[in-house]
DNA sequence: GGCTAACCGAGACGGTACGTCCAGTCTTACG
DNA sequence: CGTAAGACTGGACGTACCGTCTCGGTTAGCC
C-alpha cells in the first residue's frame, strides 16, 4: 500500500549532514546547547527536513548511536595473551580518551539523551556500551580459559564493574581515583606479574 | 555579612516550598521537564523569590542533593561482620529501589543535572555518592583487617567498581545483568561462604 | 511558439481543474485562506503543476477574472427604454447579489488580489468591473440621447460613481445606506418617474 | 474578581511603539509583506508582547484605525459657503493624496485587514471611513437648506457615491476618470458657476 | 506608630527555540 | 516531456520558557 518510489526520494547527502552536524556539535558544544536551529544550519538544511525525518534532538542522538557515529572513541582490547596487562592498558587508554572534552561530551550526552526515555535509554545505552561489554566479556573467557582470572570472578560482573568504573570517574572530574592497575588486579582477584 | 536585620527576612517558608516542589516535580516527571515556572507555581510562589535565591535550576537541584533531600535511598551497610553477606544485602536493596520509578528519575536528574557542568558535576557527585563511597570503604577496610577481602583488593577500587556497577545498571534498564551476590563474590575475590 | 508535438502535450483537464478549484476554494474560505497546497490537491494535480503555468496565487486569481470566471454575477443592464427603472433593476440585483457570501468573498478576492501588486491591480480591475464600467456608460449615453440624464450629468462620472457606490457598500457590511432608487435618481439628477 | 493591578502593568510606550511600527511598516512596504517578526524588531519588542496584546495582525491594524492613527490623511471639507467648489476642492486634495504611495498603501491595507472577517470589515470601515462619510453628509446638509443641491439628491446617497469614486479610483490605478469638477457637478445635479 | 528596606505574589518585558505550515524549487517514476 | 508525488531550502507563524523588571502589597527593625 505504502506508494514505493513516488516523488522525490529522501536526500541522504541531507541525512548525513545533519547527523554529521549534530554529531560536530555535540562534540563542541555539549547536547545541552544543542539546537535543530543550529543543526539544520550547520547542515546546510532548512529545519523542516530534519523535523521530517526525526521527531526530536534525542532520536537524532539515538540513530548517531545505532549507526556507531557517536559513542566513545572505539578502544579495541589489546590480546597479548597477557590479560592483566591488556585491561589495563585499555583502561588506561578509555580515561586518557575521557580527558578529551570532545569525547566527555559525547559521553554526557548518551546519559542525558537518555535520561528523559526509559526506552531510548534502553535502546541508547546497549548499543553504545554494548560492544564494549561484549568485548570485555569475550576477552575475560579467554582469560578464564587461560587460568588468568582468579577463581571467583565472572566474566559479567567484571565487564559490568569495569563500564561502570569508567562511567562513575566520568561523572565525578574531582575524584582521585585508585590506579588502574590496581583496579585490574581487583577485578581479576589476581596479583600483578 | 547579612546587612543586620533591615527589611522584611526571607521566607523559609518560601525557601523550603520551592525546594519540596522541585523535588516532587523532579520525581514526577523527570530533570528534563522541569521548568522554574512550573517549580513557582507548585511552590505557591513567584518566580522571582526562585531567582532571588537560586541562580539556575541546577543550583536547586545541587542544594537538594547537598541538603540530602535528593539522592538515592539512604541505605545503610550493614554491619553484621560478615563482609559478603552485609554487601550482597546492601546491593541487593540498592537495586531494588532504582525500580521505583521515583527513585530512578533523581538519579538520572543528578546525572543530567552535572551533563553540562564541570563544576556542578564534582558538586552533585561528591555530595550525592560521596557518602555511599565513603561507607564502603570504611566498611571494606573493616572487612580487610578482618581478612574477608581477597588478598589483591583494594578498597577504593572495590567502592568505585560498586557505585560504578550501580550506576551502570541504572542507566541500562534492559540488561540482564548478573546475580549481585556473584558481583560481590567478584569484586571480593572470595567464595561464598 | 509550441515546440511542435514533442512529448506529452499539457493537460486541459489538469489546467481547468486548477482554475475550477481556486474559484471554489475562494468562494468557500476566501482569498487569504488560499494555498497553493490546497488548490493542488483539490485539483487532483501536483503543486507543480501550478507553478508550470501561473507564476504565483495572483495570477491565477487574474486568470479567472480575465476569462470571466471569477467576478460578480454577471447582471446585464436591462433596456427598457426606461433608464432610470433599468439602472435602479440592475443596482437592485447587484446588491442583492452581494448578500450571496460566494460573490461577497470573490469581490473580497479580487480587492485583495491587487492590493499589494500596482500592476495586477490595474489587470485585475479593468478586467472584472470594466465591462460593468463600459456597459454602464453605454446605457447611460443612450440614456443621454434620450433625454433622460439631467443636464449636468457626465456618463463616465456617474459610472464611477454607480461601480463606487457598489463596492463602498460591499466593504461596508454594516452600513445602512440610502434606497437604490434614490441612489438613480441622484446620479441621474432626475424625479422619478 | 480581575485581580486588578497585580503584577507588572502593561508598558503603554511598548504598545504605542507596537503600534507605530505597524503603521510605518504598512506605510513602507505594504500590508501584505507585514511580519509580527518585522513589527517587534522594529518596536525593539519581543515577539511575544505583540501576541499577549493582539491575537492577530488584523487586530492590530483594527486598533490603529479605532485610535485614527491609520486612515487616509484627514482632509477636512472646506466650507466657503459655495457647496460646489468646496467638494470639488476636497476631491481634488483626496485624489492627490492618494498618489502618495504611503497614504495609498494605508488604504489597501485596510481593504485587505477586512477581506477575511466580517465582524472586523464593519469595525474598520465604519472608524476609518465613517467620519468622512458624516462630514460629507454634513457639508450637504447645509448646501441643500442653501439651494445649491440639486432638486433631486439625496445627501447620503451622494455621500455614498463620494466615497465609493474615491475607493474606485484607488483601486484602479490605471483607469482615466472623469475630472473632478465633472464628478461634483454630476452628483450634484448643478451647472458649474 | 510611622518610616523604610527588603521581601512577597504576580505578571509583563526582550529574547530564544520550539514544532507546524506554506511558498517556491527540484527530483524521482510513470505514461 | 508533462504529470502526480513528494522532498528540498527558506521563512513566518503562534507557543513555551528563560532570566529580568516592575508593580501593589506585606512584614520586619528602627526611630
Amino acid at each position: 500500500m505504502a506508494e514505493a518510489g513516488r516523488g522525490r526520494p529522501r536526500s541522504e547527502q541531507s541525512r548525513r549532514a545533519i547527523l554529521a552536524a549534530t554529531r560536530d556539535l555535540i562534540a563542541e558544544s555539549g547536547y545541552e546547547q544543542l539546537t535543530v536551529q543550529a543543526i539544520a544550519a550547520r547542515a546546510g538544511s532548512g529545519r523542516q527536513t530534519v523535523y521530517r525525518w526525526w521527531a526530536s534532538k534525542e532520536l537524532i542522538v539515538a540513530e548517531l548511536v545505532v549507526n556507531g557515529e557517536l559513542t566513545l572513541p572505539p578502544v579495541p582490547i589489546p590480546d597479548t595473551g597477557h590479560l592483566q596487562h591488556d585491561l589495563t592498558a585499555w583502561l588506561d587508554e578509555i580515561m586518557l580518551s575521557l580527558n578529551d572534552p570532545q569525547a566527555g561530551a559525547l559521553m554526557l550526552a548518551l546519559v542525558t539523551a537518555a535520561s528523559d526515555n526509559e526506552a531510548d535509554a534502553r535502546l541508547l545505552y546497549e548499543m553504545s556500551t554494548g560492544p564494549y561489554h561484549a568485548a570485555l566479556v569475550d576477552r575475560l573467557a579467554q582469560g578464564v580459559s587461560a587460568g588468568q582470572v582468579g577463581p571467583h570472578g565472572d566474566t559479567t560482573a567484571i565487564a559490568d564493574a569495569l563500564i561502570g568504573t569508567v562511567l562513575f570517574r566520568a561523572l565525578t572530574p574531582g575524584a582521585r581515583p585508585a590506579p588502574t592497575s590496581v583496579v585490574i588486579r581487583t577485578l581479576l582477584g589476581r596479583s600483578e606479574s
